[in-house]
RNA sequence: CGGGGCGUAGCGCAGUCUGGCUUAGCGCGCAUGGUUCGGGUCCAUGAGGUCGGAGGUUCGAAUCCUCUCGCCCCGACCA
């Protein structure tokens, strides 16, 4: 049992940040509500781009920049994006040694430099669809941070689109909340519920807001990727307008979505456990970890290296894209050996010492299970390739079942209220109350609407009364 | 912004009420040596501190007084 990590039973947040710390993932910077991202975590973002990257080139998107400083004034050209985000904006007020004439905030989102570019960018529906994305730090000054959850800076990806008609714009938003459930389930082990935000909870100055929904080891809810429709609004507040096929000037119709290192909490919140951090095989950095093992430190580095070396070498070429790393830390002991790769939740172990020349064979762990199995020497590479893709799924199955076990119904407000407050989790309601409604039952219950379910799904709400109201997922929400 | 708490070694803390008996300690970590070694061995030795900062009281301040800076927790707020 790790003595460096309070229990998650004991503390829940303290094993959080226990989890990270002994991972190596992240450390507080000098300022306040931001982090430095370690090497090693930095090595778990860069997977997860990779993987989000390639499908944005797949579904037409390309990359692009666009500046951190945003006018002030930009920001208060679309009213509630203004309302929204104000609180939460760090200002440059000076520059060069003057006080500047229009104070920039450092950019909180970026829809709207990039509506005042594509203003000029576009002319005609010839010019449409814009389909562009950029790789980027925000910044949205936080009173509460939490490592990797909610820091003051943030690296995130942000997706901007325009198009002719309102119809290919709410494609394109369902289309990119698809590229995040589908990323998000396969290559993080994440599941989550895509759906749509209620009122009261969309993104300031959307029409629709959309949302995948992940529930964490303590059943909390965690919004991992969200995709908006804009309709018109930024069209108007910025004059994106083309020339149609009539001849005739119309206003874009415009989406965003965007997906953040917040990512990375969930990854830690979902799969971890007491001994640490569990990385899926298919973004852990290193996916396979050789240990060279002997009580000589030196039969250890002159007899069993050399093989050692020659599988990590096989592995990294037979099984292409797979990254295998030798421990040459011989002057620990196996014990601490084992507990770093375990904290750094690399998902499996190999472990090669005289016991297993000897016997022509490699021990394998799993870090999901810690199930041990002895492999014949010839016959690794298809086994670590075969395992790997099984603690794949194995994680996504067991996050599946602790959600789908945490799941529950709730027939009245009442009913709603005892669920939240004796056994938490995601609870199903018909609601179709106002964004009023939704601060009351956070005020009575800790809880929020999460995400409207997809689907016809329509019943009596439990606030108002009223029939035709959808099926809702309620939680408390990191 | 309101309420509470805390700043002493890399981390976690004791000492502060009752000033001197501490050369400012302890645990973890770190370094060196030995021992052990297939899920965190055990032992020895050692390095490491302007006691958050400034001013004051005193023969003498980590300890008392004044001011100041920073952080944490709860609340409020928050895609």
């Amino acid at each position: 049992m790790a003595r460096n990590i309070t229990p998650r039973k004991e503390n829940y947040s303290q094993w959080y940040l226990d989890v990270i710390k002994a991972a190596g993932l992240a450390d507080y910077a000098p300022v306040r509500g931001c982090m430095v991202i370690r090497p090693t975590g930095y090595a778990i973002w860069e997977n997860v781009q990779a993987k989000f990257d390639a499908a944005f080139k797949k579904t037409g998107h390309v990359n692009a920049y666009f500046p951190l400083l945003i006018p002030d004034s930009f920001l208060r050209k679309e009213a509630e994006h203004v309302e929204g985000f104000a609180p939460e904006c760090a200002m440059v007020t000076h520059a060069g040694g003057e006080e500047l004439e229009e104070p920039f905030a450092v950019r909180p989102t970026s829809e709207t430099v990039i509506g005042y570019m594509y203003s000029k960018w576009v002319q005609s529906w010839r010019d449409l669809p814009v389909l562009i994305n950029q790789w980027c730090n925000v910044m949205r000054w936080e009173k509460r941070p939490r490592l990797f959850l909610r820091t003051s800076e943030f690296l995130w990806q942000e997706g901007h689109t325009a198009h002719e008609t309102e119809q290919e714009a709410r494609e394109e938003t369902l289309r990119m909340l698809e590229v995040y459930r589908s990323i998000i389930e396969s290559e993080l082990a994440v599941p989550v519920i895509a759906g749509e935000k209620t009122a009261g909870e969309r993104f300031p100055g959307a029409v629709d807001t959309y949302t995948c929904e992940a529930m964490m080891s303590d059943a909390r809810a965690l919004q991992a990727g969200t995709s908006h429709f804009l309709g018109q609004n930024f069209a108007h507040a910025f004059e994106i307008q083309y020339q149609d096929r009539n001849g005739e000037l119309q206003y874009c119709w415009t989406t965003s979505w965007g997906v953040s290192t917040r990512l990375i909490g969930a990854l830690i919140m979902t799969h971890s456990d007491d001994d640490g951090l569990i990385i899926p095989p298919r973004i852990a950095p290193v996916k396979a970890v050789i240990l060279p093992i002997s009580k000589s430190e030196s039969v250890a580095e002159n007899d069993i290296l050399p093989k050692a070396k020659e599988l990590s070498a096989k592995l990294d070429d037979e099984l292409g894209g797979m990254y295998s790393q030798v421990d040459t830390d011989f002057h620990m002991r196996p014990g601490d050996r084992f507990f770093t790769h375990l904290q750094k939740g690399v998902p499996l172990r190999l472990e090669l010492g005289e016991k297993d020349i000897a016997s022509g064979t490699v021990r394998l762990v799993r870090r999901d299970t810690g199930e041990k199995l002895d492999v014949q020497a010839d016959a690794v590479i298809p086994a670590v390739k075969n395992i790997l893709a099984d603690i794949q799924a194995n994680m996504f199955a067991r996050a599946k079942a602790f959600r789908d076990s945490n799941m529950h119904d709730a027939k009245s407000y009442d009913e709603l209220k005892a669920i939240i407050a004796e056994s938490g989790g995601f609870v199903r309601a018909y609601f179709g109350g106002t964004p009023e409604d939704e601060v009351r039952i956070r005020e009575e219950t800790g809880a929020t609407p999460r995400c409207v379910l997809p689907g016809g799904d329509k019943g009596k709400c439990i606030i108002t009364g009223n029939d035709n109201a959808r099926l809702t997922i309620f939680a408390k929400a990191y």
